[in-house]
DNA sequence: TCGGCGTGTTGACACAAATCAAACGGCTAC
DNA sequence: GTAGCCGTTTGATTTGTGTCAACACGCCGA
């Protein structure tokens, strides 16, 4: 009945008990203090789970808006194609963090969402949420923290690309990589990157070239060890004071 | 009983007949399609009113958050503060847009609103915008439209900064402020600049001299006529040209 | 096991924008 | 009216990053 290799997991019993009552990222997705009775409701909103092998699309630009994801395990970007060819990453997700937001607008979606590896997503019907977040004012107020925390990051970004140079906007980059990966159980200072040095340099409005220079230096300052898309920080107070001191 | 003069007009009965319900911004404020007595509610959701003089902070970064606030008049200038004195202006807001927005997912703000001339501004009480949000699914869904726009907006910013050259990144800027311009019945080819060159070198993530000298080089060129602040678009065409051309 | 390709590193050079510096122009205040 | 100041323009020079190119590495499939 349940059939792993499918990507859409329909609605039934045992996928259902592995929903958000269940989540171990339920203190990333929903609010703290709900009821049993608010959770089994949003236990019902989460419709499907989806599952997504590397670089297979969540959903493109230009394609109707229904839902948001809520990412379950796996690795996300996001990107933004101009018409002229030129892109622009705009984002990585991680487990817990919720895609598809851009969407809510013009009820199409405006970027592209891509697995950086296999992946598999919660499915929240949109219509649905903003039902249940009629209801439930602690699922409202948590909703609309979500959207303003994307707002609040999207500006982290502008400041980097507007005032940053390129090593401070990596080690930045790799700090809140750290911190996140932290705030999910993992290691601070040992980590994998799941996207490559052109993906990150599209990301810090920079050249594959100047990422991987900008990688070597560290390395010959010791503040990281890299091996390939394994990283390990060895020197957090000196990426900080990367950032923090600069060109005095 | 009504005092121009003082920066909050109180909730009394000639400034609520002057609220939504009357406003000429409503259908960039407002969701289309309320009753009377919806857009009666809404009314009296707008708490008061507050005049500010030009170079007057609406909020500041740190300050704790109640409301939102929709542009009644004149022009705002958002900047976030890194702790080491660099700082980015991240928006320009016009009549009939929302600030404060940042300050949700945190209980506070993040970023500082500066009037950049004389404006006006309704005070909206988020406990009471949520309350009525989940009694006005219209208005409930607008603002989630409101919150998304930003999102899709700062995506654009993140494009321009991460991608376009600096003569690429004024004519965008040009061209945004036109459209918005236009949209509120302005003309789309001659307006005032309310911010300086350094406020525009922040934004695009550009030095005062670069802002200058492409300003320069658009007039040369025929683009446009520059006088101080006072701007004459000539050749729409050409300058969204320089965008999607660009270097082949 | 080997070959090939995608990905990453490193070097030489070019170029766009930053920096430093000077002078100008238009306001505002006296 | 005039002095002074802030904002702007313009020029000369520096510098960080982009560009072009060659090469190295690791992974995958044959």
């Amino acid at each position: 009945m349940h059939k792993p290799n499918q990507s859409i997991i329909p609605l039934t019993l045992s996928t259902l008990k592995a929903a958000c009552s269940q989540c171990n990222l339920r203190e990333l997705c929903l609010p703290y203090g709900l009821s049993e009775d608010e959770i089994e409701q949003i236990d019902s909103m989460v419709g499907v789970r989806r599952r997504l092998k590397r670089q297979q699309h969540l959903y493109r630009a230009g394609e109707g808006f229904e839902a948001i994801y809520a990412i379950r395990s796996g690795f996300f970007k996001t990107d933004v194609l101009l018409e002229d060819g030129r892109d622009q990453v705009t984002g990585f997700q991680m487990a817990g963090e919720i895609l598809g937001m851009d969407g809510i607008s013009g009820e199409t979606h405006t970027c592209n969402a891509v697995a950086l590896e296999d992946s598999e997503i919660c499915v929240i019907p949109f219509a649905h949420l903003e039902h249940l977040s009629r209801e439930i004012q602690a699922l409202q107020r948590h909703f609309h923290q979500v959207m303003s925390r994307e707002i609040v990051r999207d500006h982290g970004v502008m400041m980097l690309l507007g005032t940053m140079r390129a090593e401070e906007r990596l080690a930045a980059f790799l700090l809140n990589l750290s911190q996140r990966f932290t705030a999910r159980g993992y290691s601070p200072a040992e980590f994998h990157l799941r996207m490559t040095r052109d993906e990150i340099g599209s990301y810090l409005g920079l050249k594959l070239e100047t990422v991987s220079r900008a990688f070597s230096r560290f390395q010959e300052d010791g503040f990281i060890a890299v091996q390939q898309k394994h990283i390990r920080i060895l020197d957090i107070a000196g990426l900080k004071a990367l950032l923090t001191h600069q060109a005095i």
